[in-house]
DNA sequence: TGATAACCGAGACGGTACGTCTTGTCTTGTT
DNA sequence: AACAAGACAAGACGTACCGTCTCGGTTATCA
């Protein structure tokens, strides 16, 4: 019984109460410095180690890639989401509300940038991808579904609406916009946006 | 005399009546077969020159990077894009068969690949956005604009619609759902869609 | 505060402890193995990269060029240079030995290979030639002029002689042949070429 | 009998007497103000076909490589050699006028470059040696050779005396000097060069 | 309260791909 | 058929990053 604890031989886990509270925050200040100046494609793991004077190996030891170092600054850039929607009874105000929110955020150069990255990054990482998923696009999709369960519930959507598609229907348009730079995003776009959605999964 | 030829130091433009087709062609069948292969993020310059028996100066003569060998295999592999939509008076009915062809596209792999290739791809670089943008996108989204404009002028919907937001309600969530992965795009997930969709674009 | 760590932008020295003696031994053998199968026209970087399984860059970060290299090869393959001349009293039977010894070494394919190699590198290579000349050519020189010093001193040799044209009238003619390839290097030439040259730097 | 003229099918030699003078011209032209620009290190085909305005197989045509290219820009520079050396009867004299000139000439940076760059050329390249050899090297050393047998048949010369060590003694040390750069050549040294060596080989 | 293991900064290492450069050949009109 | 122009296949160049490994130095847990 010589192997330390795990079966999978796959480098011993390292001892995370012996973590370095300084050197996490300092890889992380880099990183996130770093890809608004010079962009996620051109981020590279010697630069942050560098500016976080850290030696490439304690990034490693924490993070298996560059796309989750970059996912944790994202995290603790627009703080937790999951958060519920605000329920004042008016869905097509409260929906209007969240999602200037949205735009507003994605209105800052550093928001734009990151969430660039992971659009591109789990592209090619399946399993990114899910983590991408299970920490940032679930909870915010589960909080909006919520709310439409609500109003579904008090009558105010067709009783008989898929969720599911009633949240893309409200939700994708923006991120197409944004992603395919179509065309700028605005408060005026998501209240026209929601005006016209809203008329498909209204009570019949 | 407005020739670029001395001063702007930017590497003279090689002469395309010139170029080797038998090149061309051995580069593009080389790259479309690597990217099915290893995928396009391992999918190296160097890999597609050995393949393709061509000089890698060939490659870059011709071609400003990777990922636009990879755009015009796309092009190559889905056919001409922009022919317009098929009209046969019912909107919804022509709608179906389009995105049911569309979701069909991708549910092969190859396509699959090259496609979120370039979705990755044009997050960190604009350029190559806005020929991805003027080639793929622009073509597909206005053969769709001409037949919801058709469908409008007819009464069939709503004579105040703006057509880009129909559009988006119409094609943004399958985006989504596939850039995602959130759920697997089936006919029946189109169709029950459009059912919707419409709802939010008819006539009032 | 002299360490030229930031403003000379001209790529921080290496630390040389922690220099990897197994790869610095391993380049060397794959050189001096290179050379004397492809000639030096023909080594190159990458052949010795692959040949010694090492990184390019952990050669490039040692040696400034493949010259150099080779001019490490060159060191190890012929022994310390400089050191002193042999001195029995009898001049003639000195230079005898020492130039038999070179005339011997230069027969051999390999140093023959290697230091035209450098005959033709410092052609164009001003600071190879500074090099070359520190490390091979001075001590040898050296080593010979002090013997000729002695023998002067000894009354030997003519007491106004210039002992850089003493050492030209000895060497050159040798160094000429090799170089020029006019007449094959034999140990009766040299002996012949003594004979003549000790005429001239004689007592009067 | 179809090969074309000769067996050795290295193909098929060009029709000399079509031959462009113009564009001969313009390459030994461009070849040789390249050459003291840049350097024959950096000297290329293609710079050399570019500032000639001239097709690269022109050049590849008649020439066999670059070193050869620049051989006729040498010739055509110092003019033909082998012309037969002074004789006033007064051996040393005439040799002084002689290195004095030869001297003279190395002292421009043109003749300088380009025969530093024979001298690298030949020592990988043995049939451009032979070449230079047949071309260069032998007319000159053959009219020294035969100033030194008048003098020795006048009785100047140790009757014993072999021309080759002779003309080695006087020529090599000069050789060495420009060689390897160990100290500057002028006339006095050469002056002081002749003192020593015709000690050597005078009547004993 | 040492001992000792693990983390840490630093950076060398084996690899791999990059995009450029040069070579010598081939191709396409022109003279 | 030689020519100017320049595209082509080949492959070396020197650089940039990757992810791993090695080296002291410095904590922080446990005997």
């Amino acid at each position: 019984m010589d192997t330390p604890t795990d079966e999978t031989r796959e480098r011993r886990a390292p001892d995370p109460r012996r973590r370095s509270e300084r050197a996490r925050r300092a890889i992380l200040d880099a990183a996130a410095e770093l890809i608004v100046e010079v962009g996620y494609a051109k981020l590279t793991m010697d630069a942050i180690a560098a500016r976080a004077k850290v030696g490439k190996q304690t990034i490693y030891r924490w993070w298996p890639s560059k796309a989750v170092v970059v996912l944790d600054v994202f995290e603790r850039m627009t703080g937790v989401p999951g958060s519920a929607l605000p329920d004042t009874g008016d869905l097509a105000a409260d929906l209007r509300t969240v999602l200037h929110a949205t735009v507003d955020e994605f209105a800052s150069p550093e928001t734009d940038r990151v969430a660039r990255a992971f659009t591109a990054e789990i592209q090619h990482d399946p399993e990114l991808a899910a983590t991408v998923a299970e920490r940032l696009t679930r909870p915010n999709d589960e909080a909006l579904r919520e709310r439409l369960r609500a109003a579904r519930a008090a009558g105010q959507l067709d009783p008989d609406l898929d969720l599911d598609i009633a949240l893309e229907l409200v939700t994708a348009p923006i991120t197409r916009r944004w992603l395919m730079r179509t065309a700028p995003l605005t408060h005026a776009y998501v209240d026209e946006l929601l005006d016209t959605a809203l008329r498909a999964i209204g009570p019949r």
